[in-house]
DNA sequence: CGTACCTTTGAATCCCTTCAAAGGTGGTGG
DNA sequence: CCACCACCTTTGAAGGGATTCAAAGGTACG
């Protein structure tokens, strides 16, 4: 494992989360991608690969969380998925070998590890285990994005944003005073719900004003949990 | 390969399509697959499996054209994507042991072939190349569904309807006189663009009276690609 | 401590949906 | 073979949710 600047990293046995898709790999497998692997420290706002451009590997994210978005027509961007730590990105790209489709652009400060084709490629190959790890992820991708496009298509935008905001309670957690684990500028909770910065902060607004939620800067705290539900018509 | 009622078909060697996801299985695998799998002649309007439901295994589709579609709030379709011939559906519930998150119904007359769960995953877990054509196959439809997210958080229903129609045009091609392949009635187009009905008439007469298409019941004729990719804004 | 970026609010506009009603089409059974 | 019924298509009109533009206030960070 080699740690590139600008910041170095202590030296671990093993940077990859027992939860992660690597898990299953063998000994000396996982040795070799410890061996192979290079991981750096990139701070918010740090891209760590264009939509369109071609891929050489993939990335494991070790610490924090990236977003990974598309940017459509008049500059406007739509958040597919956050990645946070045990998870990888860029695996469609390099084993469809397209360029990528997505940006990934670090949100809150992150130790990112990159996996040449080769090695990656190689493991799909090689380990019939590690192969259907890769596929599940990528069906639980699937999974998610068609009931993200029946979402778009039918519901509003008040009722997309109540679910977007239960959604990441789910992924990112609350910490003890129900604050949401992730900080999300206006805009960006406008392209992960599909809609206008200035929508966003209305129905937060409105959100906050039914006491559904309080909240303090970009720091969202959770109140009323099932009062989203409802409102999200889940 | 048996037949199941209502309809005998001709004993074929093998059903599955040589640029199948089966192509590349062994002689002897694809000697057990042909055996186990199970065939039926199903008409237009036959469900084959619904959304929610169990599966027991995943559907091949010989002949005809099926929709796959998700049922929303007040009982509105958004159709996710067709399988026509040569591809497979139920495969992301079978692997990930969820239940079927698609409706299947079939839009033109169809051959559908049944392969159980316990086959199709001793293939997958058994071949490797099999697992990793299963694996493309997935992040293909992966692929584009992130791309209809955009499409459908950032466009225009004009600009979607144009889309779909060169979609549709690439997926079925159209015939000598440049008829689209594919007969929907105007709420399946609805369901696909995902908008109103009642938008996609206006819309299409709008595009008939710009001289971009003609239209002749469901039959769409496509005459300026062109001006429909431009309207697109492909 | 200034500047760049983010947030908020107001107002006008419009694209699209919804509801309603009439006309058309196709397929099935007598 | 034809009639009937269910379903599909079309058009009009009204209403509303959301976007866009504009402008002011706030915040963070070098």
């Amino acid at each position: 494992m080699k740690i590139k600047q600008p910041e170095i990293l202590p030296d671990y046995q093993n940077y990859f989360a027992p939860n992660s898709v690597f898990s299953n790999l063998t000994k000396d497998e996982q040795d070799i991608l410890n061996f192979e692997t290079v991981c750096q420290i990139q701070k918010r706002g740090s891209v760590i690969y264009h939509e369109r451009s071609k891929m050489n590997g993939i990335y494991y994210v070790n610490k924090g969380i990236v977003k990974l978005y598309k940017t459509g027509i008049n500059g406007k961007d739509k958040i597919i998925r956050f990645a946070k730590e045990g998870e990888i990105m860029g695996f469609r790209s390099v084993l469809s070998k397209e360029p990528a489709d997505t940006t990934a652009k670090v949100i809150e400060d992150a130790v990112i590890c990159f996996i040449n084709s080769k090695l990656f490629t190689e493991l799909i190959r090689k380990n019939n285990n590690f192969s259907m790890e890769v596929l599940k992820v990528s069906l639980k991708e699937l999974g998610e994005s068609n009931k993200f496009i029946i979402d778009i298509a039918q519901k509003t935008v008040r009722e997309r944003l109540a679910e977007i905001l239960l959604l990441l309670k789910n992924k990112f957690s609350l910490d003890e005073q129900k604050f949401l684990q992730v900080y999300l500028t206006r805009e960006e909770l406008a392209n992960l719900v599909g809609t206008a910065t200035e929508s966003v902060i209305r129905l937060l607004s409105e959100f906050k004003g039914d006491g559904y939620i309080e909240l303090h800067g970009r720091k969202i705290k959770i109140i009323k949990v099932e009062a989203l539900r409802k409102l999200a018509r889940i």
